[in-house]
DNA sequence: GTTATAAATTGATAATTATCAATTAGATAT
DNA sequence: ATATCTAATTGATAATTATCAATTTATAAC
């Protein structure tokens, strides 16, 4: 593993109250009060592309906050195959499955350099117990990640594969950090994505090119918005 | 609307606290004086087949406990078809969503004669902020939820058609309230399930019937389970 | 029961996608 | 830079599935 952790341990309270995504993430109606009741510390870290938070089945001790970078969370099929379930960004949550089991249900793996927030289960629960402020934000990840799921069932499996890349494209331009780039996941990761071929999802993605609806520099894209959407409706 | 109000009004305390399913259900942790802070009735509702608890975008004041019977959660594509994102059975909660949120995000459509609470969002919200009863079995239920729809989303959009409604019809027997047999959907809504069309599903269902796979009498359903396992393995 | 209506099934064909195989481009290590 | 490995692309073909259309079966209404 190359990740490193970038502070030593703190207690988190004076790094949590500034941080740059707090509005967005898990800690975000938090008071000052409330960071007093951790215990543990809060630490973050950086991994490199390719890099595992957390492994499926693996015993469940940390929540994690994405400050930045891309996360996928796979599941691995009895036929060796694999899925990607979610996508995680910028102040999405990984592995709150564990607040009610011991172990994580999916295999969470960077895309990209990513940071993370590492908090401790233990610590979740603890000001649950104690505070009515962390209830509130957890019900708005639970509801985020539900709907990133209804999305993902309802627009992107169905349709021809021309379609669903297509929005699949959409859908990572519109979330992405960047104003008019986002990042490429590789044409392995696009068929684990929308349940296709390595060699279908390769063809498309060539021919976009091609088309001049995509470009790419290595993994960072841009794309023809209007022109993508068309293929999405008429489908050629 | 063709459905009823079995019983006009009542407090809840009594019937709650009896309720036989109450150990599957929101309210399976609230303790008897949890029940006085109730203002509201939540009233039990009667469905026939087909018929609408609640539309997407619809206003949201109800979330709904099912108590028998089977749910689609449906959305609606702009090209006019519609996919089935969930379905929900005995103990699942329905419109969650709204704690977040002031609509619903799917359409909730009966599939067969089925029984469910009603139970006003303000009051889940009033108990939440008075008694840490709830909280608990809220994410219970949002982690079944999401569950659910990774298994969806793993497990029925791969392989084959054949492959995916075999899939489909272990998934349904093992989550029947019966032993034996369980509820087979329309044929347009296994393709709005599996992502297929309609006359796919049919074919491989007919095929299925004609090699003893599966027993149909009306819509209650009977399966042969290891052989279909055995075509989910070699998807022939 | 008979008729009307909806759902399921089946057929023929075209379109899409998977599969197997080879080649090219890109990245990494020496 | 060169060798090595991996990822992406492309081709040919077979398999799968969608599409359009017709027919049969089941259900509901009278």
């Amino acid at each position: 593993m190359k990740s490193f952790e970038i502070n030593q341990a703190w207690g988190g309270t004076e790094k949590c109250l500034k941080c740059p995504i707090r509005n967005l993430a898990l800690f975000a109606d938090l008071q000052q009060a409330d960071f007093n009741l951790l215990h543990q510390p809060i630490n973050e870290f950086s991994f490199e592309a390719g890099e595992s938070l957390y492994t499926e089945k693996g015993t469940a001790k940390f929540v994690y906050t994405i400050r930045s970078g891309m996360i996928k969370l796979v599941r691995y099929l009895p036929n060796g195959s694999y899925r990607i379930i979610r996508l995680l960004r910028k102040g999405d949550l990984a592995g709150i499955e564990t607040l009610n089991g011991s172990t994580y249900l999916h295999h969470a793996i960077t895309l990209q350099k990513t940071e993370v927030c590492r908090i401790p289960v233990e610590e979740i629960e603890a000001l649950n117990s104690n505070t009515p402020h962390l209830y509130k934000q957890l019900t708005v990840q639970w509801q985020k990640s539900q709907n990133d799921a209804d999305i993902w069932l309802s627009e992107l499996t169905v349709g021809t594969s021309k379609q669903r890349i297509a929005n699949l494209l959409l859908y990572l331009a519109n979330n992405s950090s960047e104003e008019d780039s986002f990042y490429l996941p590789s044409r392995d990761d696009i068929g684990a994505l929308l349940a296709i071929t390595t060699e279908t999802a390769s063809r498309i993605v060539a021919e976009f090119k091609r088309q001049s609806l995509l470009h790419t520099e290595h993994q960072v894209a841009q794309i023809n918005k209007p022109e993508l959407m068309l293929i999405i409706k008429a489908g050629n």
